[in-house]
RNA sequence: CGGGGAUUGGCGCAGUUGGCUAGCGCGCGCGGUUUGGGACCGCGAGGUCGUAGGUUCGAGUCCUAUAUCCCCGACCA
């Protein structure tokens, strides 16, 4: 991509109320468009950073055995009805609306019964069973009021899943494989270091739950960390007998304000119960389906990471995620200065590897503050200065760290 | 939902006890000089002041209602 040819610009200054540091640089550098509260646009740079996140997280579900689905937006009333969570008294983030003929309607604000619902026609044996659909899709919440940018909004897209086993110790096995994936998408994602596996409350299906903490200011959770271990309790269930269950030892925790990434739990039968949802096991006889379920919030991942890692200078992409792996500065108008460029430009590209090129008309500052804003893991110079010279001069974004490599090193970095 | 703050060209802001054709910076267009950390000069386009109503000779400025946005809290099953 040429800097010239994309569809949105920078800003040098962040919008009036916007305090979420998360908001500021994403609007700043153009990868999100604001608007109304809680409402977001994805523009292009911002699309591709969360295409980056579902494509590791799809890899991931894949790899554990998770299949891929999409459930609907629009939720019929009845199946809601059954688990008595229609009710706005019950349920208070519900959208509704009405069809033509007067059919009341539901925006998914979740998609566990329709799963439910949908899956029950297809599981009937205990042959047919472990199983788990996974899908990415936008939830619609009517929150009373959104905040931090993209981290609580109104409509936000979700990876959930959810896991349908035998019995109690079928759905462990899953659950275990799930966190295993959990954390390694996590380390993908660049934030395996800032983030806990966190015992939370199990709200109304299980005594625990388990989060996936990052470090983060803006968060609204709070943990107790045991950094030995690399796990974390939450603060809602900082007890004396959690602590001895997980074996760790209270003055060896360290308290820690942090957003929520990642939340898997267990359902046991209470989901399967209200749909007679079960399977017929090799005696003959009908048992309920133990489900689980297993949530990542992939946009609210990305405001994570842009608040964890972002500097003064704006962002910092972890590689994986990063909409281009190189962003290429040309300075000055030069006939041969554009040469090398767009010699470099073609090269990369063609072997392979995802570059962005400023090829703007505009002075050496604006484009250095522009990468730095946008934040691309690496950035090469061409200039005058540099074109004489064998090796090409890499900055990277995250340290300030400056390279001299030629053609094939840098190739070799841009491959790591 | 409770409390606080805000709303004036695309963005960021100023606008005094009500007073004349509502200003500034950035950005944008044209011309020129520049080109290693958000360069500079000149010219130019662009707003009716969130919305509705009211007070007044006169309202961006005062009053009432309302919408939207931000922050704190509650909520987040």
């Amino acid at each position: 991509m040429r800097v010239s040819q994309l569809i949105t610009k920078t800003r040098k200054e962040a919008p009036a109320d916007e305090t979420a540091k998360n908001a500021q640089l994403l609007i700043r550098a153009g990868y999100v468009h604001k608007d109304a509260a809680g409402v977001y646009v994805w523009l292009p740079l911002g699309r591709k950073v969360l295409n980056n996140i579902i494509q590791i997280i799809r890899d991931e579900m894949d790899a554990i055995g998770g299949q891929e689905v999409v459930m609907s937006t629009l939720q019929r009333k009845e199946v809601w009805e059954r688990t008595n969570r229609w009710d706005d008294e019950i349920v208070d983030v519900w959208f509704k609306t009405t069809y033509k003929n007067g059919t009341e309607a539901g925006l998914a604000w979740s998609h566990e019964e329709q799963m439910v619902d949908t899956f029950r026609q297809h599981i009937d044996s205990y042959k047919d069973l472990p199983k788990a659909a996974y899908q990415f899709q936008n939830k619609l919440r009517n929150e009373t009021r959104a905040k931090s940018g993209i981290m609580r909004t109104r409509e936000f897209i979700m990876k959930d899943m959810y896991s349908f086993a035998r019995t109690e110790a079928e759905h462990k096995e899953f659950y275990d494989k799930v966190t295993a994936a959990y954390l390694r998408i996590f380390e993908r994602l660049g934030i395996g270091e800032s983030t806990y596996f966190t015992v939370a409350s199990g709200g109304a299906f299980a005594e625990f739950s388990h989060e996936f903490q990052t470090i983060c200011e803006a968060g609204e959770d709070v943990v107790y960390i045991d950094d030995e271990k690399h796990i974390a309790i939450n603060e809602e269930v900082m007890r004396d007998d959690v602590l001895k269950n997980l074996g760790v030892q209270k003055d060896k925790l360290r308290k820690a304000k942090t957003a929520e990434v990642g939340n898997i739990f267990s359902f046991g039968t209470s989901k399967s119960e209200p749909y007679d949802f079960v399977y017929t096991d090799e005696n003959g006889e009908q048992q309920f389906v133990v489900m689980g379920s297993y949530g990542i919030g992939p946009a609210r991942v990305m405001g994570v990471i842009v608040e964890h890692m972002g500097d003064d200078q704006g962002i910092v992409w972890p590689t994986e995620i990063a909409p281009y792996q190189l962003h290429i500065t040309s300075l000055g108008n030069d006939d041969a200065v554009i040469a090398e460029a767009n010699k470099i430009y073609n090269n990369l590209i063609s072997a392979g590897f995802s570059v962005i090129w400023d090829d703007r008309d505009v002075s050496a500052g604006e484009k250095f503050a522009d990468a730095d804003l946008m934040g691309m893991p690496y950035r090469v110079v061409v200039s005058k200065k540099t074109i004489d010279s064998e090796a090409y001069e890499v900055k990277v974004r995250k340290t300030g760290e400056v390279l001299q490599l030629n053609l094939d090193e840098l190739k070799k970095l841009l491959a790591k």
